[in-house]
DNA sequence: AAAAAAG
């Protein structure tokens, strides 16, 4: 373990990075902020929740003259989020040096960018289109930049920023510091290093802080109908300080906050169709704890760093299973330990094992919560928190009464009555959430086809006839491999009996709700 | 097929 005072760091730096609350530096701390502050280029191989942006921030902050009024430095992040969020860790990190931090990103009004680059930043932090909007519009000077950091760069490949990437480290003197932090090393950001670096210093943290193993990881086989009651008993069973719930889609979020908020949970919803302002309301009332379940789309599952999130649930199984690694790496952080649980239905099985794969982790079966599971977590929070009341003395001047209770009722029947009263009963309130597009079976390796639209719809609906909604009977293309594998079909699974009470036979009376 | 990011 290195402390800060060892590395060399300026006092004025070293005085911030102290109030930060940093005393040691984390490994990639300590490998990166070495080389760099010797002006080597660095890729830097790990994810966020290691320290990245101190280690980056560090020597950037070192590197600039307060006196000057160019900009020295600039950062690209995948996000508007994750842009933000850097752009607050430096300032941190710059104040005694009063290094003055911009950040540039989409959904911002661009007049008023533009006013405050006039300001004379000497770094900036954004995203790629924006930059390049300002780039193109001659009100962002680069040619004084002497250090680049690209952020999560394998996320800006994902997302189709490769290109704009390219372009915008093209606008930045050739003469200049390069580090590039980046999950994983595909060969795109591979050729982008060895375009634009010089004989960069490889930075590796050890497998072990990348991977996700203070994660405990469940799974929930549930059919699409049954998911919110499930995820509502569980969540009444887990109690989560702080969760993360993950959709699959923009409107997904809308509708499981809305039901979510009807069902008496703090919860807001958090996707790329919201205004920025609302965006970063939500985000800000989750980090300070004024909401206890942020729903989000895959928005939220890349670099965010929100402290204390004790659950990670994803009400729809990731595509991808990198997406997953993401998601439920927001909890576990910080040597902290983490749930996961994850629904899938009958047909995703696939993508369960795919999953599971890439983590090399099974995922534990987690057998639904009953109702009366449900209400007993709710009693057990009610106590505690009544419990924590008294301990805490937060009792103001209800003694009195408490005490004129007293002379009429058992002390015993009065302090149940109190809890019944902070009890949530399990609600029946009805929601609506609208039933997603199962995922497209996985297919293995047909060769053929190709035919545009990929025949998506090949459910394993038994041929009923019954005009299946919308016309269309598209019959003709049954692909090659009706595979019968595990298929769960019967489903002889029969433990989680309580799932199908009423034992109807699932017979051809498809929706008659 | 969805989401992110420039409007």
């Amino acid at each position: 373990m290195t402390n800060f005072s060892e590395l060399n760091i300026s006092e004025s730096t070293l005085k911030s990075v102290k109030r930060m609350g940093f005393e040691e530096a984390t490994p990639i701390q300590e490998g990166t902020i070495k080389f760099a502050m010797e002006g080597r280029d660095i890729i830097g191989q790990a994810q966020t929740g290691t320290g990245k942006t101190a280690a980056f921030g560090i020597p950037l902050v070192e590197k600039i003259d307060p006196k000057s009024p160019n900009i020295q430095g600039l950062i690209i992040a995948p996000t508007r989020e994750l842009a933000i969020q850097v752009s607050e860790e430096l300032y941190k990190i710059g104040q005694d040096k009063r290094v003055k931090i911009l950040s540039v990103y989409g959904g911002q009004e661009i007049g008023r960018q533009i006013r405050a680059l006039k300001n004379n930043p000497h770094v900036i932090v954004g995203t790629p289109g924006r930059i390049l909007d300002h780039i193109n519009r001659r009100t962002l000077k680069l040619e004084n930049v002497q250090t680049l950091i690209l952020d999560e760069a394998d996320e800006m490949l994902n997302m189709g920023f490769i290109e704009d990437i390219n372009t915008i480290m093209e606008s930045v003197p050739p003469e200049r510091q390069t580090l590039l932090f980046s999950a994983t090393m595909p060969t795109p950001i591979r050729k982008i290093a060895e375009k634009f670096m010089k004989t960069p210093e490889v930075v590796k943290i050890q497998s072990k802080e990348m991977t996700v193993e203070n994660i405990e990881q469940f799974f929930v086989k549930s059919h699409e109908r049954e998911k919110f009651d499930i995820l509502s008993r569980v969540i009444n069973v887990h109690q989560p300080e702080l969760a993360i719930i993950f959709g699959r889609t923009k409107r997904r979020v809308d509708e499981l906050s809305h039901a979510l908020s009807i069902r008496g949970y703090l919860a807001e919803g958090i996707h790329g169709d919201l205004s920025q302002a609302k965006r970063m309301s939500v985000l800000r009332q989750f980090k300070e704890n004024k909401i206890d379940i942020l729903v989000a789309t895959d928005v939220a599952a890349r670099g965010l760093d929100i402290s204390g999130v004790t659950h990670v649930y994803n009400y729809d199984i990731p595509q991808d299973p990198e997406s997953y690694v993401h998601r439920i790496g927001r909890t576990g952080r910080a040597g902290k330990s983490g749930v996961a649980v994850t629904f899938v239905t009958p047909r995703e099985m696939g993508y369960l094992r795919i999953v599971e794969e890439t983590t090399k982790k099974r995922m534990s079966p987690l057998r639904p919560p009953s109702s009366d599971e449900a209400l007993i977590g709710q009693q057990r929070l009610a106590v505690e928190s009544l419990a924590e009341m008294v301990d805490k003395n937060n009792i103001g001047d209800y003694r009195a009464f408490a005490t004129e209770l007293l002379e009429k009722y058992e002390a015993v029947d009065v302090i149940a009555a109190a809890l019944k009263s902070m009890t949530r009963e399990p609600s029946d309130t009805p929601v609506s959430i609208s039933e997603e597009r199962p995922l497209p079976a996985r297919k293995e390796r047909s060769g053929g086809g190709g035919r545009s639209g990929g025949g998506g719809y090949k459910g394993n609906n038994r041929s009923s006839g019954g005009r299946s909604s919308s016309g269309s009977g598209r019959s003709s293309d049954r692909g090659p491999s009706r595979r019968t594998g595990g298929r769960d079909g019967s489903s002889s699974s029969s433990r989680e009996g309580s799932a199908s009470r009423g034992g109807r036979p699932r017979t051809s009376s498809r929706r008659e709700n």
